[in-house]
DNA sequence: CCGAAATTAAACGGATCAGTTTATAAACGA
DNA sequence: TCGTTTATAAACTGATCCGTTTAATTTCGG
């Protein structure tokens, strides 16, 4: 309201805060990451980055924050959902692969999934922004394809994550555990294509 | 061969210092733990421990590569794969989700989905004696299915671990990232006939 | 029962790191 | 131009923790 940047809080610094310490924490993972080189990277001194923000942590947590809303809003932007069923649905599977192998997804899904249960509301607040918020977008669109009579669901809760959790299938286990560091083009369509025609044979008319 | 007990290698007070080593990063991560903490639970001195282990680091890898073969092993032989399809899908199913929800299958996803960039070795070796010893096993399956004609598959990589994704649905993420802590059967059951619908609705004759 | 190997407790070295403090300097509004 | 707010560098505190060392004790085979 009263400030002229991005930020509610005070500060001229404050954004460099966050910059650098998104940098720090995306390569360095949470306990890796030391508050001295966030305040490098940030080119900014320790104290002015704890004026900012009380400890280490909340730091954390308002980057990933951030930055799960930036990239499911992204992602969700970009969906056309006037086409055929079958394209609407092979889009959808496409950004959340991209989003799931991506460097920074990779990052957010480990920090989360490592940090999530000594420190409960990163957890939580990850799934509100990242998946949880994909599901009920995913279901908004199975609400009007089943109006439409192009897809025939039950249980859309489930349809939609297991939507979600197909498009994981092979690639991103891979990727999470250090097997593979990319994939082709021709790998992920594979995967999108796959997920997608078991999705219609379950759930089209 | 020389040795009395389990391990190939030497000691008499080597299981004590896995066993304790297991119980403390099965409850604290491996950068919560520390080695005196292991020491303590396993009723051993730090010198000792040290003595068998040259480092946190493969002591930790032990522990995680000896359960994950443990587990993996106990789940895959009580399957019965002469029941009908649909049995032993749900079967399969049942298993998997088992592991994948109980306290043991989440601590090791987390700490190796945590560790396994900065510590490659042991995301590789989680993979191997995890996900694809599962996956192997289950396309094995499908080969006999398929010759009895009772499953139709080109890609029996890609099915494989789409049937292993599909038990993730929605249950794991929320239990990964905090929002429930554990399901009823109902739940359980739920997503398991989801998943094995699905399957059958792509896969099936 | 003896002697080698294993084990122990305890202290220590060296390193890292979160968060504070202090004294100084720059930025900026009035 | 003056005074307040903001930023800085650097040293410091207090704590944690890995891994080593030492000197004493226990275990156990032969």
């Amino acid at each position: 309201m009263a400030d002229g940047g991005t930020q509610i809080k005070r500060g001229r610094k404050f954004d460099q805060v966050l910059d650098g310490a998104r940098k720090i924490f995306m390569s360095d993972g949470y306990e890796g990451a030391s508050v001295d080189d966030v305040a490098k990277a940030a080119e900014v001194s320790k104290a002015t980055l704890y004026s900012y923000f009380p400890d280490k942590r909340l730091l954390f947590m308002e980057v990933a924050r951030l930055e799960c809303c930036r990239q499911t809003e992204h992602a969700l932007e970009s969906i056309d959902m006037t086409q055929p069923v079958r394209d609407v649905l092979c889009n959808m599977c496409q950004h959340m692969m991209k989003f799931f192998l991506s460097p920074f997804g990779q990052r957010v899904f480990r920090i989360c999934v490592a940090e999530s249960d000594r420190f409960p509301e990163l957890g939580r607040e990850f799934y509100a922004s990242g998946p949880e918020h994909v599901a009920a977008s995913i279901m908004s669109y199975f609400d009007d394809a089943i109006d439409r009579g192009e897809l025939q669901i039950k249980d859309r809760h489930l349809a939609a994550h297991q939507l979600i959790e197909l498009c994981k299938a092979d690639l991103f286990p891979r990727l999470v555990f250090g097997i593979d560091t990319e994939f082709s083009d021709e790998e992920i369509n594979n995967v999108v294509t796959g997920a997608v025609d078991m999705f219609l044979a379950r759930y089209g008319v």
